[in-house]
DNA sequence: CGGTATCCCCTATGATACTG
DNA sequence: CAGTATCATAGGGGATACCG
Protein backbone atom coordinates (compact mmCIF):
# COMPACT_ATOMS: atom_id res chain seq x y z
CA UNK A 1 0.00 0.00 0.00
CA UNK A 2 1.30 3.34 -1.05
CA UNK A 3 -1.17 5.98 0.00
CA UNK A 4 -3.72 6.03 3.26
CA UNK A 5 -6.16 7.07 0.56
CA UNK A 6 -7.24 3.42 -0.45
CA UNK A 7 -7.36 2.85 3.26
CA UNK A 8 -10.60 4.47 4.14
CA UNK A 9 -12.09 2.89 0.86
CA UNK A 10 -11.33 -0.88 1.97
CA UNK A 11 -12.51 -0.14 5.50
CA UNK A 12 -15.62 1.53 3.29
CA UNK A 13 -16.50 -1.57 1.78
CA UNK A 14 -15.71 -4.03 4.14
CA UNK A 15 -18.43 -2.16 6.89
CA UNK A 16 -21.06 -1.63 4.07
CA UNK A 17 -21.20 -5.56 2.74
CA UNK A 18 -22.77 -7.03 5.74
CA UNK A 19 -25.17 -3.76 6.69
CA UNK A 20 -26.35 -4.41 2.98
CA UNK A 21 -26.78 -8.17 3.63
CA UNK A 22 -29.36 -7.70 6.51
CA UNK A 23 -31.18 -4.87 4.37
CA UNK A 24 -31.27 -6.82 2.19
CA UNK A 25 -33.04 -9.90 4.05
CA UNK A 26 -35.32 -7.08 5.15
CA UNK A 27 -36.11 -5.31 2.06
CA UNK A 28 -39.14 -5.08 -0.03
CA UNK A 29 -42.77 -3.46 0.99
CA UNK A 30 -44.16 -6.91 3.08
CA UNK A 31 -41.25 -9.02 4.70
CA UNK A 32 -41.18 -6.93 8.02
CA UNK A 33 -44.89 -7.17 8.21
CA UNK A 34 -44.98 -10.52 7.70
CA UNK A 35 -42.60 -11.30 10.39
CA UNK A 36 -44.31 -8.80 12.71
CA UNK A 37 -47.79 -10.52 12.55
CA UNK A 38 -46.19 -13.89 13.12
CA UNK A 39 -44.52 -12.79 16.32
CA UNK A 40 -47.96 -13.37 17.80
CA UNK A 41 -47.65 -16.78 16.92
CA UNK A 42 -48.16 -19.56 13.86
CA UNK A 43 -50.67 -18.41 11.75
CA UNK A 44 -51.82 -20.10 8.21
CA UNK A 45 -51.12 -18.58 5.19
CA UNK A 46 -54.74 -17.48 4.28
CA UNK A 47 -54.71 -15.81 8.40
CA UNK A 48 -51.57 -13.97 7.15
CA UNK A 49 -53.00 -12.28 4.54
CA UNK A 50 -55.92 -11.29 6.22
CA UNK A 51 -54.07 -9.34 8.76
CA UNK A 52 -51.54 -7.99 6.20
CA UNK A 53 -53.46 -5.40 4.32
CA UNK A 54 -52.87 -4.63 0.96
CA UNK A 55 -50.88 -7.90 0.34
CA UNK A 56 -51.30 -10.06 -2.57
CA UNK A 57 -51.44 -13.92 -2.41
CA UNK A 58 -48.60 -13.42 -5.64
CA UNK A 59 -46.21 -11.43 -2.83
CA UNK A 60 -47.42 -12.84 0.10
CA UNK A 61 -46.24 -16.64 -1.28
CA UNK A 62 -42.85 -14.74 -3.04
CA UNK A 63 -42.41 -13.21 0.19
CA UNK A 64 -42.42 -16.17 2.68
CA UNK A 65 -40.07 -18.36 0.09
CA UNK A 66 -37.79 -16.15 0.77
CA UNK A 67 -38.08 -15.88 4.66
CA UNK A 68 -38.06 -19.69 4.45
CA UNK A 69 -34.96 -19.54 2.14
CA UNK A 70 -33.04 -17.10 4.62
CA UNK A 71 -34.17 -19.28 7.52
CA UNK A 72 -36.23 -16.82 9.44
CA UNK A 73 -39.69 -18.65 8.75
CA UNK A 74 -40.57 -22.20 8.90
CA UNK A 75 -43.46 -23.53 6.83
CA UNK A 76 -45.56 -26.88 7.63
CA UNK A 77 -47.70 -29.10 6.05
CA UNK A 78 -50.46 -30.74 8.16
CA UNK A 79 -51.40 -33.62 5.77
CA UNK A 80 -55.06 -33.02 6.78
CA UNK A 81 -58.29 -32.46 3.78
CA UNK A 82 -57.63 -29.44 2.63
CA UNK A 83 -54.31 -29.23 3.60
CA UNK A 84 -53.36 -26.71 5.73
CA UNK A 85 -50.18 -24.99 6.25
CA UNK A 86 -48.82 -23.20 8.41
CA UNK A 87 -46.09 -20.69 9.16
CA UNK A 88 -43.96 -19.84 12.02
CA UNK A 89 -40.67 -18.03 13.08
CA UNK A 90 -37.87 -19.95 13.73
CA UNK A 91 -34.85 -19.90 16.53
CA UNK A 92 -32.65 -17.92 14.03
CA UNK A 93 -35.14 -14.88 13.47
CA UNK A 94 -34.58 -13.90 17.68
CA UNK A 95 -31.21 -12.99 16.55
CA UNK A 96 -33.38 -10.07 14.70
CA UNK A 97 -34.96 -8.91 17.31
CA UNK A 98 -32.14 -6.10 18.06
CA UNK A 99 -32.29 -5.09 14.55
CA UNK A 100 -35.67 -4.69 14.63
CA UNK A 101 -36.49 -2.93 18.22
CA UNK A 102 -33.76 -0.50 17.18
CA UNK A 103 -35.02 0.27 13.73
CA UNK A 104 -38.27 0.87 15.26
CA UNK A 105 -37.28 3.19 18.41
CA UNK A 106 -35.16 5.40 15.46
CA UNK A 107 -37.85 5.39 12.94
CA UNK A 108 -40.29 6.57 16.53
CA UNK A 109 -37.34 9.33 17.04
CA UNK A 110 -36.69 10.02 13.42
CA UNK A 111 -40.25 11.18 12.98
CA UNK A 112 -39.75 13.21 15.89
CA UNK A 113 -37.39 15.21 15.03
CA UNK A 114 -38.88 16.02 11.63
CA UNK A 115 -41.90 17.17 13.02
CA UNK A 116 -39.85 19.46 15.59
CA UNK A 117 -37.71 20.88 12.81
CA UNK A 118 -40.72 21.93 10.18
CA UNK A 119 -41.67 24.17 12.63
CA UNK B 1 -64.34 -4.14 20.14
CA UNK B 2 -66.58 -7.27 19.31
CA UNK B 3 -63.60 -9.67 19.25
CA UNK B 4 -59.61 -10.24 19.97
CA UNK B 5 -58.74 -10.82 16.15
CA UNK B 6 -58.72 -6.99 15.14
CA UNK B 7 -56.04 -6.48 18.08
CA UNK B 8 -53.22 -8.28 16.40
CA UNK B 9 -54.24 -6.00 13.04
CA UNK B 10 -53.65 -2.76 15.17
CA UNK B 11 -50.73 -3.62 17.26
CA UNK B 12 -49.25 -5.21 14.09
CA UNK B 13 -49.61 -2.04 11.66
CA UNK B 14 -48.70 0.27 15.00
CA UNK B 15 -45.50 -1.36 15.45
CA UNK B 16 -44.76 -1.98 11.16
CA UNK B 17 -44.67 1.90 10.74
CA UNK B 18 -42.05 3.48 12.47
CA UNK B 19 -39.63 0.74 11.30
CA UNK B 20 -40.54 1.05 7.54
CA UNK B 21 -40.22 4.65 7.91
CA UNK B 22 -36.61 3.54 9.51
CA UNK B 23 -35.93 1.36 6.57
CA UNK B 24 -37.45 3.88 4.17
CA UNK B 25 -34.64 6.54 5.01
CA UNK B 26 -32.23 4.20 4.43
CA UNK B 27 -32.78 2.39 1.35
CA UNK B 28 -31.65 3.09 -1.58
CA UNK B 29 -28.29 0.95 -2.77
CA UNK B 30 -26.56 4.14 -2.00
CA UNK B 31 -27.59 5.58 1.16
CA UNK B 32 -25.52 3.59 3.53
CA UNK B 33 -22.04 3.93 1.61
CA UNK B 34 -22.43 7.44 1.11
CA UNK B 35 -23.34 7.34 5.25
CA UNK B 36 -20.61 5.72 5.72
CA UNK B 37 -17.83 7.30 3.82
CA UNK B 38 -18.57 10.53 5.38
CA UNK B 39 -17.89 8.97 8.70
CA UNK B 40 -14.68 9.26 8.14
CA UNK B 41 -14.89 13.15 7.78
CA UNK B 42 -16.19 15.94 5.87
CA UNK B 43 -15.88 15.12 2.13
CA UNK B 44 -16.20 16.89 -1.40
CA UNK B 45 -18.85 15.59 -3.69
CA UNK B 46 -15.94 14.71 -5.94
CA UNK B 47 -13.85 12.60 -3.03
CA UNK B 48 -17.15 10.90 -1.93
CA UNK B 49 -17.56 9.69 -5.59
CA UNK B 50 -14.35 8.25 -5.52
CA UNK B 51 -15.13 6.63 -2.31
CA UNK B 52 -17.77 4.73 -3.63
CA UNK B 53 -17.10 1.89 -6.56
CA UNK B 54 -19.93 2.78 -9.58
CA UNK B 55 -21.71 5.50 -8.06
CA UNK B 56 -22.45 7.54 -10.70
CA UNK B 57 -22.94 11.39 -10.35
CA UNK B 58 -26.48 11.42 -10.74
CA UNK B 59 -26.90 9.17 -8.04
CA UNK B 60 -24.45 10.72 -5.66
CA UNK B 61 -26.54 14.35 -6.20
CA UNK B 62 -30.00 12.61 -5.70
CA UNK B 63 -29.56 10.70 -2.90
CA UNK B 64 -27.12 13.19 -1.17
CA UNK B 65 -30.46 15.69 -1.37
CA UNK B 66 -32.82 12.69 0.52
CA UNK B 67 -30.09 12.23 3.20
CA UNK B 68 -30.11 16.61 3.74
CA UNK B 69 -33.78 16.46 3.43
CA UNK B 70 -33.66 13.92 6.54
CA UNK B 71 -31.37 15.99 8.21
CA UNK B 72 -28.53 13.04 8.27
CA UNK B 73 -26.10 15.19 6.03
CA UNK B 74 -24.87 19.12 6.37
CA UNK B 75 -24.32 20.54 2.78
CA UNK B 76 -22.09 23.50 3.08
CA UNK B 77 -20.77 26.08 -0.06
CA UNK B 78 -17.68 27.29 0.62
CA UNK B 79 -17.68 30.79 -1.35
CA UNK B 80 -14.29 30.37 -3.01
CA UNK B 81 -13.63 29.96 -6.54
CA UNK B 82 -14.26 27.69 -8.19
CA UNK B 83 -16.95 26.69 -5.29
CA UNK B 84 -16.32 24.06 -2.90
CA UNK B 85 -18.93 21.59 -1.47
CA UNK B 86 -18.56 19.77 1.91
CA UNK B 87 -21.07 16.75 3.16
CA UNK B 88 -20.92 16.59 6.73
CA UNK B 89 -22.89 13.65 9.16
CA UNK B 90 -25.34 16.41 11.07
CA UNK B 91 -25.44 15.82 15.19
CA UNK B 92 -28.57 13.77 14.16
CA UNK B 93 -27.11 11.37 12.59
CA UNK B 94 -25.55 10.14 15.35
CA UNK B 95 -28.82 8.66 16.84
CA UNK B 96 -28.15 5.62 13.24
CA UNK B 97 -25.15 4.55 15.41
CA UNK B 98 -27.14 1.84 17.22
CA UNK B 99 -29.70 1.13 14.32
CA UNK B 100 -26.25 0.87 11.80
CA UNK B 101 -24.46 -1.12 14.21
CA UNK B 102 -26.89 -3.79 14.67
CA UNK B 103 -27.53 -4.05 11.38
CA UNK B 104 -23.55 -4.79 10.68
CA UNK B 105 -23.34 -7.31 13.85
CA UNK B 106 -26.51 -8.95 12.49
CA UNK B 107 -25.52 -9.37 8.98
CA UNK B 108 -22.35 -10.70 10.21
CA UNK B 109 -24.37 -13.50 12.08
CA UNK B 110 -27.22 -14.16 9.24
CA UNK B 111 -24.27 -15.07 6.66
CA UNK B 112 -22.81 -17.12 9.07
CA UNK B 113 -25.95 -18.82 9.69
CA UNK B 114 -26.31 -19.27 6.08
CA UNK B 115 -22.98 -20.89 5.74
CA UNK B 116 -23.42 -23.33 8.11
CA UNK B 117 -26.70 -24.25 6.95
CA UNK B 118 -25.68 -25.09 3.29
CA UNK B 119 -23.20 -27.68 4.95
C1' DC C 1 -15.72 21.25 -9.68
C1' DG C 2 -20.36 20.11 -8.63
C1' DG C 3 -23.80 19.13 -10.37
C1' DT C 4 -28.69 18.75 -13.79
C1' DA C 5 -31.25 16.95 -18.04
C1' DT C 6 -32.49 13.10 -20.94
C1' DC C 7 -33.26 8.80 -22.23
C1' DC C 8 -33.65 4.00 -21.30
C1' DC C 9 -34.05 -0.35 -19.01
C1' DC C 10 -35.09 -3.65 -15.51
C1' DT C 11 -36.89 -5.24 -11.24
C1' DA C 12 -40.36 -4.98 -7.73
C1' DT C 13 -45.03 -4.96 -7.21
C1' DG C 14 -49.96 -5.11 -8.62
C1' DA C 15 -54.24 -7.22 -11.05
C1' DT C 16 -56.44 -10.96 -12.54
C1' DA C 17 -57.27 -15.57 -13.58
C1' DC C 18 -56.62 -20.25 -12.76
C1' DT C 19 -55.42 -25.06 -10.19
C1' DG C 20 -54.80 -29.26 -7.01
C1' DC D 1 -57.34 -23.42 1.19
C1' DA D 2 -52.92 -22.39 -0.57
C1' DG D 3 -51.02 -21.20 -3.80
C1' DT D 4 -49.00 -20.50 -9.36
C1' DA D 5 -49.21 -18.26 -14.11
C1' DT D 6 -49.59 -14.42 -16.87
C1' DC D 7 -49.68 -9.81 -18.06
C1' DA D 8 -49.16 -4.89 -16.98
C1' DT D 9 -46.90 -0.81 -14.84
C1' DA D 10 -44.22 2.52 -11.90
C1' DG D 11 -40.13 4.01 -10.35
C1' DG D 12 -35.31 3.02 -9.05
C1' DG D 13 -31.24 3.25 -11.12
C1' DG D 14 -27.65 3.37 -15.20
C1' DA D 15 -25.42 5.90 -19.37
C1' DT D 16 -24.47 9.85 -21.46
C1' DA D 17 -24.32 14.56 -22.38
C1' DC D 18 -24.39 19.03 -20.97
C1' DC D 19 -23.99 23.58 -17.77
C1' DG D 20 -22.52 27.54 -14.51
Amino acid sequence: MNETEPLDHSVCKATVRPIRDALDVLNGKWKLPIIVALTFGEKRFGEIAKEIDGITDRMLSKELQDLVANGLVRRTVEDTFPIRVTYALTPHSQSLNEVIESLRKWGILHRAYLVNEEK
